[in-house]
DNA sequence: CAGCACATCGCCCAGGCGGGTGAACGGGGC
DNA sequence: GCCCCGTTCACCCGCCTGGGCGATGTGCTG
């Protein structure tokens, strides 16, 4: 029994291109192709598809809300988001949306058989790329949490933009003590600069989200 | 030797009431009083006073005007602005023209008398809210409009956490260049660190304040 | 009590960063 | 034409940063 795909892309091209790739796969079978989000779900609802290939950037209904749509009427149903555009929020939206996978346009055609079947299987495809933001989305509470009380006091501290040895004359310790924490700090948040763990924390509110002083 | 004061204000009864004010100290002399800003000019010429006080809305010339003419002038002579309204463009003005002190009318005669005497001395006299809207109005976007386009560019980088090399990579420019560009834009910040540039970014939104990527 | 987490401090080292100076080039204004 | 400005690049120097490793004391917990 073939794996029913469904095809949704607004360039002809592209449709044309994967049911090329597809087509060569005994267990694959390209039921229908769609230009757009809406006519995906409408498609979607007709033929019950094992699994939609779902670009992300379409007209009428963007591949996102399609998937949305898709993933809440048919249960049985799995989107795989197949764009070329490699963004945190993409990435995001699409497994909120409930895409089981997110694979970018330049996998290979054995690579991309393979994921579909997988995914029929119920099994989450993610270029590398993909799961490095949904990992890091998903960590960062935690990452917050892991933070000790010095440490978020010292990151408070770096938000202000001062420098290790600033920081070690406000809080009374020797600044390899300050050189401590800040490793740390970045260690586990995963970042690889000051700068870095400063907009980590801006953009997480990790830290009161104070205006503080002007920079001298 | 008392100081010599000069009233410029285009109400009677506020001329009256300053005199009053300024009469009880024995360091402080009302010289003259002038009801628009172009009698204060013409006054401060003649009389050379140590402090002129002056209200920004008169007819004529008003007090900026007039602060500017002045200030071109005579040098020894410091301009307090004495005013009822607390506008940025007004405190921005007052101070561009050359106004040593931005003050509001309803100060306390003794506070007054003391500031009056502190400007005599060169010193700032600003009500705190007139130096927020310095700080925020003048300092502020002075410094953006300083930064080229370039500089505008790398710092956008800079905000989303990238090194000189990576900006370099990015710009297909030297490591070297990028960083005669960060030195330029902490230069016009006022800053001494790239982590104090990116806040100074992103509170005062030179740049867009996107989301930025995800440090890697 | 032994173990663990936390905070403290130290040292070493390499590389990044910040400051200074200089220089070349092109474009625009005087 | 000349000069200023923006952009590019380079070199030098010294401090700061980031990474690794170790050590001590303290307090909490099993």
């Amino acid at each position: 029994m073939a794996i029913r795909v469904l095809i949704a892309d607004d360039h002809s091209v592209v449709r044309e291109g994967l049911r090329r790739f597809l087509g060569r796969d005994p267990e694959l079978t390209v039921v229908g192709e769609a230009s757009d989000g809406a006519e995906a779900v409408e498609l979607a609802r007709q033929l019950h598809p094992d699994v939609v290939l779902m670009d992300l950037l379409m007209p009428v209904m963007d591949g996102i809300a399609a998937t949305a749509a898709i993933r809440k009427e048919l249960l049985e149903t799995e989107v795989v988001a197949l764009t070329s555009v490699l963004e945190s929020t993409a990435v995001i939206g699409a497994v909120r949306a409930g895409a089981i996978g997110y694979l970018l346009k330049d996998i290979q055609a054995s690579e991309l058989r393979r994921a579909i079947k997988a995914a029929a299987a119920g099994q989450v495809q993610l270029t590398p790329q993909a799961s490095a933001y949904l990992m890091r989305e998903v960590r960062t509470p935690e990452a917050i949490e892991a933070l000790t009380e010095r440490e978020r006091e010292v990151l408070r501290l770096l938000v202000q933009g001062h420098s290790n040895k600033e920081i070690g004359r406000d809080l009374q310790i020797a600044e390899d003590t300050v050189k401590t924490h800040v490793k740390h700090i970045m260690a586990k948040l995963g970042v690889q600069s000051r700068t870095q763990a400063v907009l980590y924390a801006m953009r997480f509110g990790l830290v009161s989200t104070q205006q503080g002083k002007q920079p001298k």
